[in-house]
DNA sequence: CTTGGCTTAAACATGA
DNA sequence: ATCATGTTTAAGCCAA
């Protein structure tokens, strides 16, 4: 049953409209129920679950950026053919042509520069080296995201068999697997040594004395911005005459790439999440891409609505054949296409890059979050258990009374390699929950226009409301075109308005009930369909006045709440801007993928949200979250016990309530998880 | 310290 | 029997 509630929140993206809660209720169940139920009640499938959870949420945003890396090659390696029978079965590209310097990938710069100097090559084979390159380098680039995965896994693998002692044969089996493509790796590589070493022999390429010669981690040793700019000069000075590709001097910072990125994603490999655990490659290799666009005779990633999407070019070519011709004319295998096509390598490059950053990131922030949330467990007190930054939920409802309890949490060591979601997992990232703290809506500020300031806020993020819930009743009701509402309306303006409300149910629905029945401001009137709820404006005035009347502490207490809520909220803002956004603006509309990769980081940041939330509780609703920008002094220690009152001051301090265990013990009722 | 408002929990009733 | 709805009571926190 456990199971049950714990898959049905798996559902992504779709959560936050729909009033599904997220995946947080997971360890909230389990541990709840193991609780109460002689702790039968395998908490590590739950985490394995959150486990799964997180990583197929990662690799949804991976996925995201692997396929744009994927029709970034494409249109790379046919870039780099003449032949104009390839055609594409993919849809038209829109890929935006946002062109900067960056390192060829597998041959240097130096050796890039050098062919095209000579001009020893004819076209030809220019042409069929550059194949020859592409294919050699996708291929490896594909085992070596597929070594990484497979490491990941068995990271993951590693972790839950500390804690389960079980899947012994899998983990195996993916040691071996691992070993398989370790092997393979070094295959390529050798492969590719082979390729460099055979194009030296025929005196096509001079490896310099001090030059690594055989680059296998060519990324790493990619050229700096300078050098890269001084190439692109001396390429594209040959071609005064020429009109200059409009879009070539736009805009990705150089001084960011071509940096320590000394793991760099190589994908355009699609992956099923599974495949690697039974073995099975389900390899989408760009090679097979682009040999499929030959059966598809009307399709090319450079052609798309009657535009050639060469980069820089957006000629108009009103059919497909027109658009072949412009192609052999006007994209011929010359120097400034074979620059633009360097340039265009460079552009997937500078994505990998990208890329591999982020991951990085995201491993870091995860590393960082699961080394807090470990560190307490030195002390098995569920009092320090509470007290740690993550506030895991299944640590702190798990044993109050020092029950047996393997934490959901992996205690396992932290190797900082590369392991993917596999540490931290969704739950583990959502806070207490709920803490007891006064809200209120006596600040002054009329409820509705704080709602509908931060509409947008109080939707996506789980922070609670700071009104009560007789003021958001009230609300509801007046919002409605007749000013009366159905308890159930009333309940799914709750869940549709505030991502809070989408969380222990049956807390909330049970308040909403009690307040309608004790406040004598909402009136009950008979339907002819049932009953509805009404406000009476006058009783509901009449309630005790209460304001906040300039109380300093409490103000800055309030801001600074804010201020550590907002930074976790820009900070989805410009994931989601910095990272997808500006890079897939036409790319990739229509791509559902890219909804779920923005559902999944603010479905993760929503766990962070609701952490920060408890901190919030007693800040001014005046303020709006998202208005919030500028820059307040943000702790370093936001959840100093002493310096907030959230979860922290209610456990850590001698005031332990003595129902603090019932506290947590919300249950929400799989019933209402779908509502609406 | 007291008081009232608010939240949460829970028991109970009623009707579909 | 189950569920949604509605009422009521109680306990605890918090601010005035």
């Amino acid at each position: 049953m456990m199971q049950e509630s714990g898959t049905e929140t798996k559902s992504n993206g779709s959560a936050i409209q729909n009033g599904s809660s997220g995946g947080s209720h997971l360890l909230e169940c389990g541990s709840l129920r193991e609780g109460r139920s002689n702790g039968e009640t395998p908490a590590v499938d739950i985490g394995a679950a959150d486990l799964a959870h997180v990583q197929q949420q990662q690799q949804q945003a991976l996925q995201v950026a692997r396929q744009l890396l994927l029709q970034q090659q494409q249109q790379q390696q046919v870039s780099g053919l003449k032949s104009p029978k390839r055609n594409d079965k993919q849809p038209a590209l829109q890929v935006p042509v946002s062109v900067a310097m960056m390192t060829p990938q597998v041959i240097t710069p130096q050796q890039m520069q050098q062919i095209l100097q000579q001009q020893v090559l004819s076209p030809q084979q220019l042409q069929v080296l550059l194949q020859q390159q592409q294919a050699l380098m996708l291929q490896q680039q594909q085992l070596q995201e597929f070594y990484k995965k497979q490491q990941e896994q068995l990271q993951l693998q590693l972790l839950q068999q500390q804690h389960a002692g079980k899947q012994p044969k899998e983990q195996q089996q993916v040691a071996t697997q691992q070993l398989a493509f370790q092997q393979q790796l070094l295959q390529m590589q050798q492969l590719q040594q082979q390729h460099l070493l055979s194009l030296q022999r025929q005196g096509l390429l001079t490896i310099q004395p001090g030059q690594p010669a055989l680059p296998l981690q060519p990324l790493a040793q990619g050229m700096i911005p300078t050098e890269l700019q001084q190439l692109w000069k001396e390429v594209t000075s040959a071609h005064t005459a020429e009109e200059t590709t409009g879009n070539n001097h736009s805009s990705l910072d150089l001084t960011t790439t071509c940096v320590s990125s000394s793991a760099p994603s190589k994908t355009s490999l699609i992956m099923n999440p599974h495949a690697s655990t039974n073995g099975q490659l389900s390899v989408h290799t760009p090679k097979r891409e682009s040999l499929s666009h030959e059966e598809h005779p009307h399709s090319h990633p450079l052609y798309g609505h009657g535009v050639c999407k060469w980069p820089g070019c957006e000629a108009v070519c009103e059919d497909f054949q027109s658009f072949l011709k412009h192609l052999n004319s006007e994209h011929a295998l010359d120097d400034r296409s074979t620059a633009q096509c360097r340039v265009q390598m460079q552009v997937v490059q500078q994505l990998e890059l990208q890329l591999a950053k982020d991951k990085e990131r995201l491993q870091a922030m995860m590393t960082h979050l699961h080394v807090k949330s470990t560190e307490p467990k030195a002390a098995p007190q569920p009092l320090n258990l509470v007290s740690s930054v993550t506030l895991s939920k299944s640590a702190s409802e798990a044993s109050p009374q020092s029950l047996p309890h393997t934490p959901t949490t992996p205690t396992a060591p932290l190797t900082p390699v590369t392991q993917g979601p596999s540490v931290i997992t969704t739950t583990s990232m959502h806070t207490v929950g709920p803490i007891r703290r006064r809200y209120s809506d006596k600040y002054n500020v009329p409820i509705s226009s704080d709602i509908a300031q931060n509409q947008e806020f109080y939707k996506n993020a789980e922070v609670r409301p700071p009104f009560t819930y007789a003021s958001l009743i009230r609300q509801a009701i007046l919002e409605s075109p007749e000013k009366q509402l159905t308890l159930n309306e009333i309940y799914n303006w709750f869940t549709r308005m505030f991502a809070y409300f989408r969380r222990n149910a049956a807390t909330w629905k049970n308040a909403v009930r009690h307040n309608l029945s004790l406040h004598k401001c909402f009136v009950r009137v008979e339907n002819v369909k049932g009953a509805v709820w009404t406000v009476d404006e006058v009783e509901f005035q009449k309630r005790r006045p209460q304001k906040i009347s300039g109380n300093p502490s409490l103000i800055k207490n309030m801001q600074s709440s804010h201020a550590y809520c907002t930074p976790l909220n820009a900070a989805l803002q410009a994931s989601i801007a910095e990272n997808s956004i500006p890079l897939y603006t036409t790319a990739s509309m229509g791509n559902p993928t890219l909804g779920n990769l923005a559902s999944a980081i603010r479905e993760e940041l929503n766990g962070a949200m609701e952490h920060t939330n408890s901190n919030e509780s007693d800040s001014s609703p005046g303020r709006s979250p998202m208005q919030a920008v500028h820059p307040v002094h943000v702790k370093e220690e936001p959840l100093d016990p002493e310096e907030a009152e959230g979860p922290l001051s209610l456990v850590t301090t001698a005031n332990h309530s003595p129902d603090f265990d019932h506290d947590r013990d919300y249950e929400d009722e799989p019933v209402n998880e779908d509502m609406e």
